[in-house]
DNA sequence: GTGAAAGCGCTAACAG
DNA sequence: CTGTTAGCGCTTTCAC
């Protein structure tokens, strides 16, 4: 035990010092890099265990690579992007890569300020959930960082694209409400900056205005805008309620917004049916039955990751797919006798 | 517009040579380090737009500061998580910190993987989520960059701790069961690895255990082991109503889990009596009406970012703060007539 | 008040 | 198969 307790970190500087060798020798065992002896990976490894190394990512940032994937999301506290996580980190199990996320700016959701920490930070790869940020600099974005744009249905031959059916989702949720006989049906969405056609939140906007045009009830369309969250849901649903306004059913954008929904009724004393999007796990919940679209959250946020490592393996077309958007059917959403 | 599309990331050496000034110089601006003429700053400042300049972290990292805060978290899926990243988004609002977050990995939430990502990443702070890593590597982490423990209940003369009163907490739900006339209660707890003293579950368990024997019913004491989630709970309450387990309360060790349990209670058909700690956004839905120990999740978050700044600022002597834990009772916990 | 220059730890030619 | 070397973009003395 000559060794002092190790001060600074080690560099690749002192495992070849330690195993005898050139520092070009470690970099490339470091990066099983073609030509290096048996005995000398041998040597090197030991060495780095020994000293317990770990290259600095700032330093490899500076030629090259950091290993990173960064995701950046809207807020963390809504359930649904939690899963896009999960998938996501899944996916990257075995691979060098680490994912880190961002989260959009506290408040806004706007993400620019997130992608731009992101860029700073030189990722390998980027995922921009739904980002409320110019397509233009996006496209910009994208020339220089592989990246997949994950939620917004914007095309482009720059990035990859991995999105939810959102049109027939919110058209299959209006279907079913239509079948069980609503035709004063709401939609709940958040603000406007969300309702714009690449968005997921907008396409639902735009199907629930045609489906209620489509079925003759384009009078009774009513767009509810709230902030994100349940609280601020609950509040404009309860606004609503009191105002008297007559509406039997809800389409919510997304569950979150649904539960807000759903608890306002439930405090007005309402029969009130809601249907939510997502389908985050709460919905299935007895105590709720929240009826709502399912999104394979998890697998698409694999997806993603993989159509990362798919172009860091080379791939150059941009990739694109689109994820079924299932409806299904809970009790909660038994219409109430209108 | 003489200029092409701004291809390669701009560097200080551009600005410099825009502004017509030395590197050193605009790093000064950069920096706000003292001596710069106002003129200069202009000019700098100006070039810097022009060229839509933004220092690499990475070149940065190789020179001290990253300007990033790291936060490790053991499971997105738990909203409660969320909200502690909530408030540390909000508490770094105007600083020049970037958060980012490292999940734990896929399964096994152990942490340690994330936090040496952040590590390799030269995070100037560290946040860590009560990670299943033993304390000399935490204490040894700790040397090296600011950190704060969260949520563990350790103590360290070189990190911060952040915890909420798990004890107080935990006795107060129980005692709520006991005064609702419940003897036989179980408590529902994840595996192993996070039952062990300085956890937060550890600590709830103990005092579960404690009341239980305090109260004169350690015979009846149970506890359910699961793994994270709110279906494994599920599963696990099941399997135990079916055998029909002696029970009438469970007294879960975070909401989620206490969701698994009021599913299956639902699902069998029996009155169980369910308490939950966190007190996360869904447990004051009337729908569920969850009893919980309230836990204020933004400001603990929040908290732990202004610890790192004040470390950043020079503080020395370690910190440490506990938030009070709060009953809160609702409807669902109304005892069954036993 | 301003500039020149060294060097952080790593990768990737290129020579040997 | 192994070693030498030139930077990557920035910060930071230290001269001017």
């Amino acid at each position: 035990m000559t060794d002092a307790p190790a001060r600074r970190h080690a560099t690749i500087e002192d495992v070849a010092r330690v195993a005898g060798v050139s520092r070009a020798a470690v970099s490339k065992v470091l990066r099983n890099a073609y030509g290096v002896s048996d005995a000398m990976r041998e040597r090197v490894t030991a060495a780095m265990t020994e000293l317990n190394y770990r290259p600095r990512i700032a330093a490899r940032a500076m030629r090259g690579r950091t290993y990173t994937i960064g995701i950046e999301l809207p807020d963390l506290t809504n359930h649904f992007f939690a899963r896009i996580v999960k998938g996501a980190t899944e996916a990257l199990d075995g691979t060098p890569y680490q994912l880190i996320i961002a989260p959009a700016e506290a408040g806004s959701r706007e993400g620019w300020r997130a992608l731009e920490a992101l860029l700073d930070r030189q990722v390998d790869g980027l995922i921009a959930v739904s980002p409320r940020v110019d397509d233009t600099r996006l496209e910009s974005i994208a020339t220089s960082v592989p990246m997949v744009m994950f939620g917004r249905h914007d095309i482009s031959d720059r990035y990859d694209v991995v999105a939810g059916d959102d049109a027939a989702g919110a058209r299959a949720a209006m279907q079913h409400l239509f079948g069980a006989g609503h035709t004063r049906v709401a939609h709940l969405t958040l603000h406007e900056s969300d309702e714009t056609e690449p968005f997921p939140h907008g396409v639902r906007l735009r199907e629930y205005l045609a489906a209620m045009a489509a079925a003759g009830h384009g009078d009774d369309a009513r767009v509810w805008r709230t902030d994100e969250g349940e609280a601020a849901a609950f509040e404009v649903v309860r606004r609503e309620l009191r105002a008297g306004t007559p509406v039997t059913a809800v389409f919510a954008a997304h569950d979150e917004l649904a539960f807000g929904a759903l608890r306002a009724a439930a405090q007005a004393g309402v029969p009130l049916a809601v249907i939510g999007y997502d389908d985050v796990t709460m919905a299935s919940h007895p105590a709720l039955g929240l009826t709502t679209v399912h999104q394979p959250g998890e697998a698409m946020g694999a997806r993603a990751v993989r159509m990362l490592l798919e172009r860091f393996e080379g791939r150059a077309e941009p990739a694109r797919e689109t994820f079924e958007a299932r409806l299904v059917v809970r009790t909660s959403t038994a219409p109430p006798r209108v």
